[in-house]
DNA sequence: CATGAATGAGTTTTCATTCAT
DNA sequence: CATGAATGAAAACTCATTCAT
């Protein structure tokens, strides 16, 4: 699991620190996703998460270390998700088709967050970005794991290098239906969307 | 080819008018991919397009009329490439094959401006994003055609309800080389890339 | 009749300052009635007045200048309205119902064009100011005069240093219904209300 | 008294409210006196009130808001001079001989104020416009009130229909101080311009 | 004489951040 | 630890005026 950037905070008790980031990143994830990073005042995120702005500052350092919190909720939302379920399945191949339908769902469910990294992920500054990538990896290298437990089993035929290509497809055709939704979903069904997937998917590993 | 939303201008002269405008969106590009559309002041665009910041709003009515205008330069860019480009090929399978290639060379060429759509797009106001969400669904029609094509001329087997789907696939796989770019060309060069994700695409293709 | 300062014009032929002047005139009234002076901006002076702004700055010197010329002539078609009627009566007393009733009607019509001057006016230059108060007071000087005549002519009684006071009193009250309208016109009618005032300026004027 | 429309501030201490804004319709009815409202600027408010300018925004919320408060602190002031003092009298007719007196004597002290008042208003959007009238309103009806105790105890003889108009004149006579001052100083002093017009005001109340 | 494109000083307002209580 | 009043740098946008054509 990629490492988490930690945030200083002038408040040392950690359990409080946890319940207080906790509030802030509920109200600032609403927030964003409703008008965005820029678009959202401290003072806002404050108010929404029942605190005064002084204290908002015991617990961040800038408005952008909100942004990594709530980048990094996302992130963590996803993993944690992907971990209870992935992992399913009597070989790679049907682990694969289990992870991508599960996947595709949570993208589905979690649209606005997909979107909301998309977007606003460039406003983190430089060392927090590489963070937020390195957790975007982290998700695509769990693709990466079950492919090559298929092409062990002998489930699923594909070229070692064609492994890492693979997992991101996957993944961003995932996310694609998060970004698209406005069009895709005037034509297909979210399962449609999966089989339709799925199937192109599986026929790019096949002898 | 989808229609663009005249941005009103103090100016009266059509021809000065394209001039300025043209000046603007070069500057504005640039500085939208450097710093973001609302970390670039607008005093920036003016200097940087060799006007006064008075001569600016001449030529536009707001900031977002120079992010519309960015937008729907790139766009027609895209699209004027395409369509120089895009209908060679003996049959609809090889005309695919080029163009799939011509276009994430295309894709390569304009990572930055692709990202920037894609990150900025959403600080539009609503009729404008209507507009611009609209264009990008032609750039992906031009795919359909080509799909259509093939199907006709039995060079490619696709269910007719798989076409728009796989247009949208091939559309998105190209883009995704700009906004994954950061850990893709790790791996792969842009032709390695172009020919994995071509055959991905063909193997999807055949009956 | 006061002095009327001359603006200076970069056009030499006066025929042509006049029909210009006029226009822009006619436009500016309107528009200062509208919005107030500094909420009017010259383009849209030019424009309501047909010209170009280029042209306009042929004809005026600042902003300020269309206020004064804006002034001055609401106070010529005071005056010419005045040299009209003021003058019937067989004795100072009827000259000064007749020039009363007449002046509130004056009055009545010209409203928004009394505001205007009442809220403006402080906008002017220092020597513009000069002038339309000079005006202002000449006004106010043919009602001394009619007072004058009704004392020579035994008609009205009154000592000589009320004369200029019970002036400024008629022209005051008169104007009154002009910015006092709104709360006026609820409970009286014009006719009424020229019948009240004449009747208390009256009785300010017996023995 | 007519109500006073509340002006929503950033900070919650009413107290503090209390001081601030003290301080700040201080430095702004100076300023609007010696140049105008257009022509200050809300930074010079700040500077003047001894506040910065974000600091003047906690308070206000638009420059408006800072005219509202003068006309509205103007108002009160002169309600709150009138309350001490015009209830004095042995009957109707001497209470108002008494008020005349003291109101014209504080329209002599205020006469910056009046003009301000009458010059700025304007400005002021709709609903606070409104809230300024009811005011102007209300201290004229505190005559209306002098009048009609004078007809019940039969020391001033007035047909009820005339009461609210003589209200008006007596208030706008009493302006006509301040805002005609240029002209009438040079010829009254105070106390003759209130005798003269405390006399005609009488005759115009006898049978 | 007529025009309108060019200009930049100046305006109101916002907002992340600090720090005394 | 919690608070919110204070701050000023910076932002978008306006507009009277000029001047080359």
């Amino acid at each position: 699991m990629a490492k988490t950037k930690s945030i200083p905070s002038l408040v040392k008790d950690p359990e409080l620190v946890k319940i207080r980031r906790g509030q802030i990143i509920r109200a600032a994830v609403d927030l964003f996703v409703e008008k965005g990073f820029h678009k959202t005042t401290t003072r806002e995120i404050a108010r929404e998460s029942g605190i005064g702005i002084g204290t908002l500052y015991e617990y961040i350092q800038s408005k952008e270390d909100v942004l990594y919190l709530v980048c990094d909720f996302i992130h963590s939302d996803v993993e944690q998700k992907l971990d209870e379920e992935m992992t399913h399945g009597r070989n790679g191949r049907e682990t694969l088709v289990n992870a991508i339908r599960y996947f595709y769902r949570v993208m589905d469910g979690m649209q606005d967050y997909v979107l909301l990294i998309y977007q606003e992920m460039k406003s983190l500054p430089g060392d927090m970005l590489r963070y937020v990538l390195a957790k975007e990896e982290e998700i695509t290298s769990r693709f990466e794991r079950i492919l090559e437990r298929g092409i062990k089993d002998g489930s699923l035929v594909l070229e070692p290098d064609s492994v890492k290509l693979m997992a991101h497809n996957i993944v961003v055709l995932g996310q694609m239906w998060a970004f698209r939704r406005w069009v895709l979903s005037r034509h297909y069904t979210l399962d449609q969307y999966i089989d339709h997937q799925t199937s192109l998917i599986l026929q790019g590993m096949q002898g």
